[in-house]
DNA sequence: TAATGCATGTAAGTAGTTACATGATTCC
DNA sequence: GGAATCATGTAACTACTTACATGCATTA
C-alpha cells in the first residue's frame, strides 16, 4: 500500500466517488493522473477496502461508485497513528531563479510574471471552495468540530490559502527588487 | 535532459562541486538522493556541459570536482527561456488531515506537534542559510542585484523562509482550534 | 470542426527510492 | 563498539508520466 492508495482511502471517508472524480480531487494534495489511479483502485477493491457499483449512464460513459469498508476505514485508522513521510515538494522555477543572473532582467521578469498567473488562478479556485464550504456547511466553519467531517478539508483549504498567500507576497516582492 | 539535470548544471553556475556536494545543497530545491545524481553527472559529461577533475585524498575517499562548461552555460540560458512546469508538491500529511475525524483529538495532536517540529527545524537551517549569505557576501544582501552570482540563492532562501513560516502559522491555528 | 469534459482502462517509458557495496575517520 | 560523515557507484524495484484506445455530448 503506497501513499496514494491511502489518499484515495481518505478522500472516500467523506463520500463515495468515481475514479474520475478521486483523480480531480486529490489534485490540490498529491498531483496523479488517472492512470495510476485506476489500476490503484482495483488493488484497493482486491483487499476488501473499497467497493463499487456499476452505474450505467446513457449520455456519459458508465461509471463505477467507490465506497470506503470497515476494512478499509480500519486501515486508515492504523495508518495515521503511524510516522509520516516528510512533504516533498519539487519546483522547476526554483533551480532557474537559482541561477538567474545568467540572463537579463527581462526574461527573469517573464519567468516571475507566469509563475504570479498560476499563483492567481490557484487561489481563486481556493476561494471558490471556500466559497463551497461556507454554502455545504450551514453553521459557522469556524466552529466545526475535528468530530465533524468537513473539518479535514476546511483545514486543508485554509493551509492552502496561506501558502499562496506567501508565494504571491514573495512574487510582488521579487517584482520589486527587479525594478 | 530532465529537470534534475539541469537543477545539477544550475548549482555548477556558483561554483565547482562534488556529486556529494550537489547532492546535499540541492535538497532545498529538489529532494534527489546520490544513486539518482551520480549516473545524471556521468551524462552530462558525455554531453560535455560539465567537466571534472580527479582530486585524490588520504583521510577521505577520492573525489570528482566537477565544473561547468560553456556548453553547459548555453544549454542553461536556453531552459530557463522554456515554459517552466508546474510546482508538484506531495504531502503525506495533508491526506491524513483530510480524514482526521476519523480519530480522536490527541492523535490529531500528536500529528501536528510532529509536524511542527519538522518545520522547527527546517525553519533553523534556513536561518543558519541565511548567516551564512550575510557573512559570505561583504554589503548588505538587500543590495544584491540580479547580475549578481549570490542574488539567485539569496532571494530563494527568503522564500523558503515566508513558506516555512507560513507552514508554522498553519501549526500554531490548527492547535488552537484542538484547544 | 476542433476542443473540452465525462469515464474507463492498458502499455511503455522515465523518474525516483531502496538496497547493496566499499572503506577510512571522527564523534558519542 | 556503533553510528555518522565523506565519497562514489550499481542493481532492483516502485512510483509516476505519457501515449494509446474508445465514444458520446456539449461548447467555442
Amino acid at each position: 500500500m503506497n501513499t496514494l492508495s491511502y489518499g484515495l482511502l481518505s478522500l472516500l471517508t467523506k463520500h463515495s466517488r468515481t475514479g474520475y472524480e478521486l483523480m480531480q480531487h486529490i489534485q490540490p494534495f498529491w498531483q496523479a493522473k488517472h492512470s495510476q489511479i485506476y489500476p490503484l483502485l482495483a488493488l484497493l477493491e482486491q483487499k476488501g477496502y473499497v467497493a463499487f457499483v456499476h452505474v450505467p449512464q446513457s449520455d456519459k460513459p458508465d461509471k463505477k461508485v467507490y465506497s470506503i469498508t470497515d476494512l478499509g476505514k480500519e486501515a486508515i485508522r492504523h495508518w495515521i497513528k503511524e510516522p509520516t513521510d516528510d512533504p516533498v515538494f519539487r519546483d522547476e522555477l526554483a533551480l532557474k531563479v537559482y541561477c538567474i543572473s545568467l540572463v537579463d532582467k527581462e526574461h527573469a521578469l517573464k519567468l516571475l510574471a507566469d509563475r504570479k498567473v498560476y499563483y492567481v488562478k490557484k487561489k481563486e479556485r481556493f476561494n471558490q471552495l471556500f466559497d463551497k464550504f461556507k454554502e455545504e456547511s450551514g453553521k459557522d466553519l469556524e466552529d466545526l468540530e475535528i468530530t465533524d467531517l468537513q473539518f479535514g478539508p476546511y483545514v486543508l483549504v485554509r493551509k492552502a490559502m496561506m501558502k499562496v498567500d506567501a508565494d504571491l507576497t514573495w512574487c510582488e516582492w521579487m517584482k520589486k527588487k527587479l525594478h
